[in-house]
RNA sequence: AGUCACGUAGCUCAGAUGGAUAGAGCAACUGCCUUCUAAGCAGUUGGUCGCAGGUUCGAGACCUGCCGUGAUUACCA
């Protein structure tokens, strides 16, 4: 269905025509009137003012005039101050209404039925999952949700760094001093067995750096040559070539690991069409070496290394084969991306990756388009900025992170706290719960924009009150409730109302939701839905906490049926919008 | 040093394509529950939109310079 704005938007112009005598060689700024000004749709008069040497208020009511004669929906105009406010008809509001109540117009399609692929996540499977990792999930999650529902079809992809010297420190050190210790007989969940050992390596590391050191070692060299970083880089050389007894336990690890990010994932809701793994990709960069030296892009050094010269493109000489002959991450990336795009019917690539990549990205992505490969310009790195504490960056290293499995447990506890002193539901069951703090979670996330840092203080952590999806939750259970209770009202036919500024500014938003969720897809911005759904929210509570007469109890009928049927429809924006988020609405609370 | 982000109220953030008097939440203070759910509503306090120029009828938004913060420029991933 058509948008006001849209209905309005060929005789606003025909209007303009007709006063100015200026044709097709002016763009109009037409918008939503603001919340403050009465009215439902505003013409901008100032640029035309430039143009005309005419008294803008005069120009405004001949405007006003040509468009309230030829449009139905316009009930009157007023000018303020170089604006031109437009009311629309009571029956307009009614039908208006009806038509977002009955019409597709939540269910937004698209004529574009392109594939898009989204990596997303990609942990290393050296630790545990952490609150930068859930930013990274909940995000991906959420573009993917935004781009489907305007009719593109996504892939969602992961790629698990299952290789690499990193998982070699967990393993060495799990040799050297776990004593057998497995998340059978410890109790511990996988991820965070091995990542226990991955600190511990680093504690050892660092502490032969010291002695080193002390011993009159530079640092440089003493890192370099730590007995047990010389142990790590032997352990990886097994690995490479292959022996038996390394691979068994890389496995075993491992999968350790994965299983314990399932359960991560799981309490997350996060999923993956496909999952690729680096031990299977990382050498699938070596044939793009061949390929990039035939076509003259890349060149050797005299030690056999290769490289790419990309300092035109204002960044440096980038290395893509070692002089040893390994691969590096580019290289790696090279092939991967290559890989997606002949294995999968695809026409667009997102990697969404933190922003201290950015430099990589624009290297991967120039060399494929110096390489010749048309969907180059396909690709895009969603940059999202990193999550910070108080102290600084999170370091896994030294262990100062906010782990994922102990910030849900926390948050859940904190949702089970709130409703039990609250008391007005008792049988809350665990879903329900999580339906709460995951809510209260991942809207917390993605409520900023993408591509800003977040703040996040473990002690004031996240909030359920004020600007929150515990907020936005809480107003749709209280629709819900509504709904239970006026059921018979429901179901009658909307008879003409003269809808209050509250009601209609209602309207306003809820018939914008559709160029909201396209904006954020297009944006790659779930924060543009979410603050959006926040509004709609606010504005709703607005409403309802300061009507006049309670709907159910109301001898008006048709106002009661109206304001019913309008409460229904914020419930379902409110719903179908946090879906998008990856949020799902409790009926009670 | 180069490149790229970001800088809005005490704190955390909105301000989609340049438009009306810059908005929320938190924190502080004041009202409102014999209830269509108070996880809420109404109100008070709080701003030289980092600084300086420029473009424009109009700039928080665009351009230039400067300052601040961060990321990055590895034969790490």
């Amino acid at each position: 269905m058509k948008s006001t704005l849209e209905r309005l938007i060929p005789v606003l112009y025909e209007a303009v025509t007709h006063v100015t005598g200026i044709k097709n060689t002016l763009s109009l700024v037409i918008q939503y009137t603001k919340k403050e000004f009465p009215g439902y749709i505003t013409l901008v008069l100032l640029p035309l003012m430039k143009i005309l040497k005419q008294s803008p208020e005069k120009m405004g009511n001949q405007i006003g005039k040509y468009v309230k004669k030829h449009s139905q929906i316009i009930q009157s105009f007023r000018y303020i101050n170089g604006f031109l406010n437009f009311e629309c008809t009571d029956s307009y509001y009614n039908e208006l209404l009806k038509e977002l109540s009955s019409s597709n117009f939540l269910t937004t399609t698209s004529s574009d039925k392109k594939t898009l692929m989204i990596e997303y996540s990609s942990p290393n499977t050296n630790k545990p999952l952490h609150l930068g990792h859930i930013r990274n999930m909940v995000l991906g999650h959420s573009i993917s949700e935004l781009f489907k529902s305007v009719g593109k079809k996504v892939i969602k992809i992961q790629i698990l760094n299952d290789r690499g010297i990193h998982i070699c420190k967990s393993m060495l050190a799990w040799n050297k001093f776990s004593g057998g210790e497995t998340p059978e007989n410890s109790g511990m969940k996988g991820d965070h067995l091995v990542g226990k050992y991955y600190v511990c390596f680093e504690k050892a590391y660092r502490k032969e750096v010291n002695d080193l050191c002390a011993q009159g070692f530079d640092e440089k060299k003493a890192k370099k040559e730590a007995p047990i970083m010389q142990e790590v880089h032997q352990l990886l050389r097994l690995w490479e070539s292959g022996d038996e007894k390394i691979l068994a336990l890389w496995k075993k690890m491992n999968n350790w690991v994965y299983q314990g990010f399932k359960k991560t994932y799981r309490q997350l809701d996060i999923n993956f069409d496909y999952t690729q793994y680096e031990s299977n990709t990382y050498l699938l960069g070596k044939r793009v070496i061949e390929e990039g030296i035939k076509k003259k892009v890349f060149f050797y050094k005299e030690d056999g290394s290769v490289w790419v010269d990309l300092t035109k493109e204002g960044l440096d000489e980038k290395l893509l084969l070692r002089a040893n002959g390994t691969a590096v991450y580019l290289t790696q990336d090279l092939g991967t991306t290559i890989e997606r795009f002949e294995k999968y019917p695809i026409d667009s690539l997102i990697f969404l990756v933190g922003e201290e990549q950015k430099y990589h990205f624009r290297a991967l992505f120039i060399i494929l388009k110096k390489l010749g490969y048309v969907w180059a310009d396909k690709l895009f790195h969603l940059s999202y900025g990193m999550v910070e504490l108080p102290s600084g960056k999170m370091k896994s290293r030294e262990g100062i992170v906010v782990d994922a499995d102990d910030l849900l447990e926390q948050m859940n506890q904190v949702a089970k706290k709130i409703t039990k002193e609250l008391g007005k539901v008792h049988d809350y069951s665990s879903t329900d719960l999580k339906t709460l703090s995951l809510g209260a979670l991942k809207y917390h996330l993605l409520k900023v924009d993408p591509k800003k840092r977040i703040m996040f203080n473990p002690e004031t952590s996240v909030d359920f009150k004020g600007n929150t999806g515990t907020y936005i939750q809480y107003t749709y259970s209280r629709i819900r409730s509504l709904e239970r209770k006026a059921m018979a009202i429901a179901s009658k036919n909307i008879h003409p109302y003269s809808p209050s500024e509250e009601e209609k500014y209602l309207l306003k938003i809820l018939e914008q939701y559709p160029s909201l969720v396209k904006s954020s897809a297009e944006n790659f911005s779930p924060a543009i839905l979410a603050n959006y759904i926040y509004e709609l929210a606010k504005s709703f509570n607005d409403f309802y906490q300061n009507v006049s007469v309670k709907i159910i109890q109301d001898k008006n009928l048709d106002q009661a049926i109206f304001r019913l049927k309008l409460s229904i429809l914020c419930g379902e924006v409110l719903k179908l919008g946090l879906k998008l988020l990856g949020i799902n609405m409790p009926e009670r609370m």
